[in-house]
DNA sequence: CGGTTTATGTAACATATATCACATACATCG
DNA sequence: CGATGTATGTGATATATGTTACATAAACCG
């Protein structure tokens, strides 16, 4: 189709005739709330979908590059952010299994474009509908409706925060934050992150994250060496965390 | 109901015997979408609502004190904005007659709060419905549906934007986009507010606007005066709007 | 092994914004 | 008119962040 031509796309594209037992069951691992609808239309929407992979660092759609199809992310992590003239860069959040690819909402319903870059971190498989078959199937199924209109509430909610946040904290709370989250959902103590990841997800520059990181050092929370930050004192961190200085 | 110990709710809960054309007129007048679904769970849904006015300045919800209803603006302008520990506040958008009233929303379908104020700044008219009766409403009609998604993903491509606002752009360029847009709204070239007010624009204190604003006086762009900004160079502020230093 | 790339460390400096401490001036109202 | 509150002007100073310009070090690769 006209998505075809976009670098990273690997192949793979399925025959949907008589998968649909599979393609339920691929659909419900990631999104539990959306396997078990019956609504007809739901069904024979899914089936006519299509499989795309991509592989890690491929810029899905940008501004310039809409996206005329709705995904479900079967698999994989895709990064939304924002660029500045000048190279910074700010992550607005992450797309994963399960989660709702807003973007591709927009760029659907509307003209307007979003001024953001969605991009693979990993490989990912998403499953594609288009315009007409999104109609489809939100006319169809209520639970899918539900679904769509909860995620889109959330993630308004949780964009709000990020806009707080860079408006009123300084950087080492941020950082110190970010850190904590990143800790947390890392299995270990030891994470494998360079100074300008940290910089490309909080719009700031390396220099400044470096700086930033000696100081949480010198205070015993990490330990740094190159490409990898080793967490020292969970509770030094959680202090830089909630102290607005 | 629930909601009538909030201060600043004047009265005027109106039975909803036969008036159905009035409210659809009214409906109608602010949201020309709507006005033209005929779904009957729609029009009875409208049929049961409720109209509800505030005073000017009433918190209409906050974190600490959701809303369990679906609103529709019909009269006036409510202010969404967050604040922080020293005082400082940032707008995140307004809601006026026509739009959709996304903090109701969230607080309806979810019960992760929303960390944002509503507030009014001049006579609010709004038509209430419960949740139950907004679930009916959805169900039945896919303009309404449409219209929700569709407003729901604006509203966050805004969002997007004012993040890259905040994170990349100085005060005074940020200021001077205000001002430009604030002029161009406004008829007349003399906007009657005063510096705090845009300090709570854009998340800022009152000092800093003062110099920003006397250093695009000193441009020839505006003319300062007690309570009163007077537009002199349109393209000069347009200047500062694009240059980023 | 040596050359090259990539990541980090860091000092010095530039700038934007925040904060403090007032002075002044305008507007309102008795 | 004089008193009071509110809005503005502004210098001085503090701090956070951005920028420049390197040095060093680790990893990578032929």
């Amino acid at each position: 189709m006209h998505n075809s031509n976009i670098a990273g796309i690997k192949s793979s594209e399925v025959e949907s005739i008589d998968i649909q037992d599979d393609r339920k069951r691929e659909l419900e691992a990631s999104y539990p709330m959306l396997g078990s609808i019956n609504d007809p239309e739901w069904i024979s929407t899914i089936n006519k979908a299509r499989n795309l992979d991509f592989n890690p660092h491929t810029v899905m759609f940008s501004g310039s590059a809409p996206c005329n199809n709705f995904m479900f992310i079967l698999k994989g992590i895709i990064r939304i952010y924002q660029t500045a003239e000048d190279g910074r860069e700010l992550t607005l959040y992450r797309v994963e299994a399960g989660d709702l690819c807003i973007l591709s909402l927009n760029s659907m319903l509307q003209n307007q474009s979003f001024n953001a870059i969605a991009e693979t971190e990993t490989d990912v498989t998403a499953l594609v509908l288009n315009a007409d078959d999104f109609k489809v199937a939100m006319n169809g199924s209520e639970t899918f409706r539900n679904y769509v209109v909860t995620t889109l509430t959330e993630r308004l909610c949780e964009t709000m925060y990020l806009i707080q946040n860079t408006a009123f904290n300084h950087l080492n709370m941020r950082l110190a934050c970010m850190l904590g989250s990143l800790f947390e959902r890392n299995q270990g103590p030891v994470l494998k992150i360079t100074h300008q990841d940290l910089a490309h997800e909080l719009g700031t520059t390396r220099e400044v994250i470096s700086r930033i990181l000696k100081e949480f050092e010198r205070q015993d929370c990490i330990k740094l060496s190159r490409g990898y930050i080793k967490l020292a004192s969970a509770e030094g961190l959680e202090w830089f965390s909630n102290n607005p200085k």
